[in-house]
DNA sequence: ATTTGGTTCAGGGTTTTTCCTGTATTTGAT
DNA sequence: ATCAAATACAGGAAAAACCCTGAACCAAAT
């Protein structure tokens, strides 16, 4: 086959051992697959990235210090929007997938894949454009049926915080009183009253408990 | 060298495509190795191994459903206790770490080792009995200096709850206010009083926001 | 030049949380 | 029978959280 092109990719991911590991399987599974380069988050594939050598299709993983996989697939959707990105994460939470796809992520596969769909997956979405499992798009079709729009709700609330607010939220998920909080961040405590009510509309939450509770379980606060 | 001797292992990752990246790695990494099987998790683990045909190395990860990495090393040293355990997990929670070391792993490798390492640990792990990185003896001073007992303290903590404070906790980690919680209890605002003060006492917590912050990051409340 | 929007802050009030001391009842052990 | 504990509850008060309206300031857009 002389028309046979070749697939040209980058990998995203700070787990080395895991990235090694895939790098080492796409080796054995896809034959005319040339690995780019690695690169350990975002802010590292920003600067392996060249103007004219880019990669077919990034894969790329979702929890990353720096930049995370959601940071980086936007920032390559306004700086590189033909590079085809494939997520490859052991996080299946359905809202994590989502964002994902809305984000417009050709393919995602996680932790229960066999190597060789691997392969399956990295053909499709050179020649189709796009893979999905079974697995993802039942996640998707659930998500429409039921929350629907709890998602959007909870990107636009994320997205809608400044930094200040996320500044805010960091402290306010802790002891300390929201004097201690004004405190610290050197403003009025009525500021952060107002910081507070800001949030709990965002957020639609009606108590500090709930705006904390919301901050763990999507993430926002380190632990 | 004729005296050298072959490498019996055995992975036990519900992570398929990282298990099978490792095992690429192994392949690549130790030639003298031989992966007698791999299996999904504890239970898995139990039904593959068999008397007479040990590995003399379990590769292992800290998380996985149906039987988890704790337990899994737990069995293995009342049933195998000469096969050495070497623990291959993302997880680089100190809590973690401590735990397994106690268990009584023969080594410890978290998300950033380069593959090289994986290799020396093994021949470490098969010659010496050990290999402990500097980062994994770094925590384990660490948590001997600092918390020293903090584990035990959660434990005890969790472990002194009774029933009814248990439900509280659950109520508590919501945006219900206590009288709405004592309501729902059908109890007295006043004896609810008395839980959150207990509750406040054994969890070493200041505020209902600490409270339901301990909550969620110890695995006490569904979400 | 005026408007719009974002940030910071104030007054003043209600509700909820937090903390203290103290009591009645029950249960189990000595 | 009595003592100790655990459990459920109260009064009362201070602190913190919550909520509403409004205003000063600045920068960017019209």
């Amino acid at each position: 086959m002389p028309g046979k092109q070749i697939m040209r990719l980058a990998l995203v991911d700070d787990h080395r051992l895991f990235r090694k590991g895939l790098v080492s399987l796409i080796e054995m599974v896809c034959t005319d697959c040339d690995i780019l380069f690695e690169a350990d988050n975002g802010v590292d594939l920003q600067q392996k990235l060249i103007k004219g050598n880019e990669p077919d299709i990034i894969l790329m993983d979702v929890n990353m210090p720096q930049m995370d996989g959601f940071a980086t697939v936007q920032w390559l959707n306004e700086n590189y929007p033909l590079i085809k990105i494939l997520v490859v994460s052991m996080i299946e939470k359905e809202e994590s997938i989502v964002r994902m796809l809305q984000l417009g992520v050709k393919g995602y596969l996680s932790k229960d894949v066999e190597p060789e769909e691997l392969g399956e997956a990295l053909n499709a979405v050179m020649n189709k454009g796009f893979y999905y499992t079974d697995f993802i798009t039942g996640k998707l079709v659930h998500s429409l049926q039921n929350d629907n729009d709890s998602n959007k709700k909870t990107s636009a609330a994320i997205q809608s915080m400044n930094d200040r607010e996320k500044d805010f939220l960091q402290l306010a998920c802790s002891e300390l009183t929201y004097n201690e909080i004004a405190a610290q961040m050197f403003l009025s405590p009525k500021t952060i009253d107002g910081y507070r009510n800001s949030l709990f509309e965002k957020l639609q939450v009606k108590s500090r408990v709930g705006m904390a509770l919301y901050a763990v379980r999507h993430g926002l606060v380190q632990w």
